[in-house]
DNA sequence: CTGTTAGCGCCTTCAT
DNA sequence: ATGAAGGCGCTAACAG
């Protein structure tokens, strides 16, 4: 039961429309050189016959498939999933597809689905988020498939094309807003100090700007957590229950600093009368919270958006005159904290 | 520069390892009928030459691509992203990639990337999210690619398989918590009502718990939003400012529901003293946010990868013993409503 | 257990 | 402007 469809080729169209396959290829691939009456015939048999190019066959042919690998720590993260969505509009942009893949920050993952996808013979690929070992580098090398890194990058030299924004700076700028309001314990809400794109670099960022103001870093003011809103939370509580409690809390991302703001809360205190409290990264959540989350706007899809048109720029071989893009980012200082410009 | 590596292929591993293309071809793909030297042979060439099986030409001669196609509205929608979560980890788990395609819901694109999708031969596909027209039945039927559909579902004969919940009973019974509480004036956010999969049905709900407690529906209290934040809090603040403002709002998503609660606290008032809240769905945002936001816990992970393990099934032709799943969802009181038990 | 031989459906010179 | 023919790299019978 069930009649399985015939698949129908170039072949049969060919033959149906009186002309060679050659000419239908022409055709569905808009080469001109065809003649009017001709490509009429053809895109008929097509029409009548309900052909469907095989982009498989296609991609062995001509050793493109217009699909791009992305491999990405976690598509449930509000930050990724924007990030992934200016990928994709792009990608469709220039007619490309993209096979989506989530790593979970694991190496392992990581190389494995970066095999994977250059086994399927992607165009190009899109690494995000994870930490560049020289595994990956022996792998992103050992192809001729361009990589571009986005909200990631790669120090080593001979690096690889990156999109991103210069979290130290961004993250020294937060804290600056803070010291301003004339806090002298800024308490810090950060991730893992391993992570060598955000948990280190946020916390570098926090250090200079407490160094370069005279201040001194306490270890006692700093927590650790896993990005999430109830680490932030937690953490958030520790600090405040603790003797010298901060009066106001950087945190590394929006979730964890909205974790913040109701910890404070929860303790009867208020933000940002007792307590102020800036995030990172600019997540739909922190203008669903109150009080209004000030934090780092990063531009989340754009970092997407660029990388994916830098990538089609090396599958295109255009010249790239910017391979490492650092984007600008910028405070968005709402109602956690009290200053309101810098 | 740039010297291009020189592609090497199965051939090459046969030569290099002094056998046949189809020994390696089997050693490649596991089959057990290789002598244990032969195959030690062939691993140790590829390993040397570093070989990289070609997918897309395993596709071609063996008609499977071990890819499917995703279609679903859009990514950066905390529920789809959850959704698609959920896919893709029963994917990988299958050894499946998944191509990701955002709609925005518009049928133009989903029928447009659905055929994009079918041209790259994926073996499988799920569909989220949209409408289900004649046109995408024409597509559907008219090839041999199983369709599965997630979050959505096809009243039509001969309907495809689907993957959701029951949307009215969960939309009823969410009401039925703002009556239980004894509220008279219970006011609907919803979203539009043309939206078959969500905007509809949940109004119906709402209508039919109202109409089962003897209480009439009264339109003033009825405001249709995009199911976005600012929508719902502003169509919130409307209904509050309105006389005769109801004392308790059922939200069709939690996002609208949390705007919801925010119109409610500018206005001064409290959450749920004054005014009772529910939401529907259960992303993270409703268990960050204050007071924590009751709501119908919809099992957005479960459903795609139910969704997906399904499709997993027909892509083998294994046996379905049940093809139409409607998954069971959960009311979760939490601090947005008084009732704390049903 | 291993090798031979056809394709899979299409692109791409190279002729005409 | 069009056709013929040779791959693209691999799988899948079918022999042996």
């Amino acid at each position: 039961m069930g009649k399985r469809k015939e698949t129908i080729t170039i072949y049969d169209v060919a033959r149906e429309a009186g002309v060679s396959m050659a000419t239908v290829s022409r055709v569905v691939n808009g080469n001109p050189n065809v003649k009017p009456v001709t490509r009429k015939k053809v895109l008929d048999a097509i029409e009548r016959m309900g052909y469907r190019p095989n982009a498989v066959a296609r991609g062995l042919a001509s050793k493109k498939t217009t699909t791009v690998g992305v491999v990405i720590p976690d598509i449930s993260y509000a930050f990724f999933a924007e990030l992934t969505r200016g990928i994709e509009d792009i990608a469709k942009m220039y007619h490309y597809n993209i096979i989506l893949c989530n790593s979970d920050l694991k190496k392992e993952k990581e190389l494995q689905l970066t095999e994977a996808l250059l086994e399927k013979q992607v165009d190009g690929l899109l690494f995000l988020g994870g930490k560049v070992t020289d595994e990956h580098r022996e792998i992103f090398n050992g192809t001729d498939v361009p990589v571009v890194l986005a909200a990631t990058r790669d120090e080593a030299k001979n690096a690889r094309p990156f999109v991103t924004i210069d979290q130290v700076k961004a993250a020294k700028e937060a804290t600056d807003v803070l010291i301003r309001e004339g806090h002298e314990r800024i308490g810090f809400l950060g991730g893992p100090l391993t992570d060598p794109l955000i948990g280190y670099p946020r916390y570098q960022g926090y250090r200079e700007a407490l160094e370069e103001n005279g201040m001194s870093l306490d270890e006692d003011r700093v927590r650790l957590g896993n990005y999430r809103y109830h680490s932030g939370y937690d953490a958030a509580r520790e600090l405040l229950e603790s003797e010298q409690a901060p009066t106001a809390i950087f945190a590394v991302n929006d979730e964890m600093a909205v974790g913040a703001i109701h910890a404070v809360q929860d303790l009867g205190k208020r933000v940002p009368e007792d307590v102020s409290i800036i995030g990172f990264d600019n997540i739909p959540l922190a203008s669903q919270v109150r009080p209004l989350l000030s934090t780092v706007a990063v531009p989340m899809y754009d970092i997407g958006a660029v990388a994916m048109r830098l990538l089609t720029k090396y599958m295109n071989e255009e010249t790239i005159e910017e391979d490492q893009v650092v984007l600008p980012y910028r405070l968005e200082l709402r109602d956690s904290t009290r200053l309101k410009e810098i």
